[in-house]
DNA sequence: AACTTGGGAAACCAATCGGTTGCAAATATA
DNA sequence: TATATTTGCAACCGATTGGTTTCCCAAGTT
């Protein structure tokens, strides 16, 4: 079972549940309110984002609050890291840049 | 067929394919050679990232160097947006910031 | 013209995905 | 104690995924 954060963000509901949850910690039930799916379906979800530590779960009584590991998502700028430094140098043009790399490569 | 920019990160063979045209274009055997898949099976991933624009197509003779299309990434970025707000006003302090948006909210 | 090379498309396969229904456990309430 | 609520988990389903093999076509090469 493959479980990485780029897995968990690739489908929309993810991404919409982590927006959801970004302002405020929220139980299965409320956040499956905002959905057309099941509450299980949610609870599947959550799952899928507690394995891969975007959230964590908080018990209050016999509810569960869910809520962001913003640091988690630090993960996705890091690996953008490496393509933002190609796109500030460039200045909206690839096509010199890698002109210059391949006259460099020679 | 859901063809968005995050489900074509999904893919781990896909996300080094991507920093592999970053710094040159390739063409589909060059970039085999980097993986343990057959040309076809590149040769499927490169559709799917052509599809989402994330690379695009130069024809060269009979040979087609795949390039990246840097400007899409920073779709990615935008999402990225929200989330930066975030963890750049808290510093590491979740869970002060929720307890303050809850407050307001009240 | 015949052959080789680079590359895409189709057919097929096992594995996974996202969703549903049904159930069990735990907490709260009457 | 009996009942209702909140939640997770397992089983199942059709659709999609990532991969392979096979085939075809276009562009060079001999």
């Amino acid at each position: 079972m493959r479980r990485d954060i780029f897995q968990a963000i690739a489908d929309p509901t993810r991404r919409a549940i982590i927006a959801l949850i970004a302002l405020q910690a929220m139980t299965p039930n409320a956040i499956a309110e905002h959905f057309d799916t099941t509450r299980q379906g949610v609870s599947k979800h959550l799952r899928i984002l507690t394995e891969c530590e975007l959230i964590k779960k908080e018990y209050k009584g016999r509810e569960i609050y869910y809520q962001l590991e913003i640091n988690k998502m630090k993960e996705i700028d890091k690996w953008l890291e490496q393509f933002r430094k190609i796109w500030e140098t460039r200045f909206n043009q690839l096509d010199d840049l890698l002109a210059t790399i391949k006259k460099q490569k020679k």
